[in-house]
DNA sequence: CTCGGTGATGCCGTTATCTATATCACTTGC
DNA sequence: GCAAGTGATATAGATAACGGCATCACCGAG
């Protein structure tokens, strides 16, 4: 790696991968850091592919990512990818279900708390529209507005009720949010792969 | 990796792995090496993880044998583990019908063109008993017998008939070699997992 | 037995990773 | 505004890979 700076700016690398990896994770270059006992200088060096790494340093991120090191065969490589692709598509749409759940369970009990607030409605109404959505529409978004609405929906239940209104803005934002969100997805184009189904390759 | 010698002898490293890959593709680390213009003593120490090499030499070494350093998420490596064993099964049943295909109308030749040869007739049968043998029957052996035999054949039919007899041994060899092992996998535990069908993983 | 090919090992000089530490510019939230 | 967290970068020293070259023991074929 005699040249630093020429890195071919559309190939992704192994470190594209690594810093994916750790961003799925929600997860700072420190905290990887930490938990592989190795220089956040370093780890950063590491994504910008301006070292090459050590196979050993590779896989101690690697481990650390839930990831593991594989020499795959050219020949089997688009099965691979296309397993690799759905094994994910399978596990995103398991946490896409479990989330949902409890968040309709949290939207409800907040309902049924405070049955006049109609910022809650609002929500609650939202979720349900959003919950029939195919996977093929949702398409790996919503996740993360779905995450935020769950700390909005926590810090509304467990904090004192005299807290309460403090809440009102932000909930009422989120029900509009994933409501023109629903109304995005269910008007993409309408031909869209799939990008998730139960098939197998080959 | 500060112990060189405190190597575990059960696990399968990253060099186990090269060497399995190049020794696949009956290249000597020589071989490898002109290919890589890498050092013979480098693919040595790498195999014998004497060395804790860089990624672009593991990757260097990895394309010369048409392999390719892959980070798959554990929760999808068995279903990938199962996809290349798949996918390496089908393309050696490939190869196997090619070879087989090859070799009987070798022998049929041979025996067209010197019938009265008992040795050239003994390996045409002990082929034509191979043939039907299915592949969890055969479960990877036989493919190296088969190869002698091609370059015996192909000695056979490309040297001038004078030179004919000094293949009667080593011919009359060979189908007893085939016979003794077809007896002996069609005697095999019966049992045995299928080691390749048609089935898909998940 | 000799010869060619195999893989393993040693030495050396160059170059690189790697650890440790510190600092930088930038963004985010209070 | 400040403070905390982010990723990128610098420096210095210890360690190690790497290329080149040489050599070694082993083994199967002629």
């Amino acid at each position: 790696m005699q040249n630093k700076k020429l890195k071919s700016p559309a190939m992704s690398t192994l470190g594209d991968i690594i810093r994916r990896a750790r961003q799925a994770k929600g997860w700072s270059q420190r905290d990887l850091s930490a938990r592989t006992h190795m220089p956040q200088a370093q780890i950063s060096r590491i994504e910008n592919a301006d070292v090459d790494p050590q196979v050993s340093t590779l896989i101690e991120l690697a481990r650390a990512l839930e990831l593991e090191l594989q020499l795959i065969p050219k020949s089997a490589l688009t099965a691979v990818e296309a397993t690799v692709r759905s094994t994910k598509a399978r596990s995103d749409e398991r946490a896409f279900q479990s989330l949902m759940a409890e968040l309709m369970r949290a939207a409800e009990q907040a309902h049924a708390m405070t049955p006049d607030r109609e910022d809650i409605a609002s929500l609650l109404s939202s979720l349900r529209d959003l919950q029939p959505l195919t996977p093929a529409l949702r398409a790996g978004a919503l996740m993360g507005d779905l995450m935020s609405v769950q700390t909005l929906l926590h810090g509304f239940l467990t904090y004192p009720p005299a807290e309460r209104p403090r809440h009102t803005q932000p909930i009422r934002d989120a029900a509009q949010r994933l409501k023109d969100l629903r109304k995005m997805l269910a008007h993409a184009p309408a031909g869209e792969r799939p990008a998730y189904s139960l098939d197998d390759e080959d």
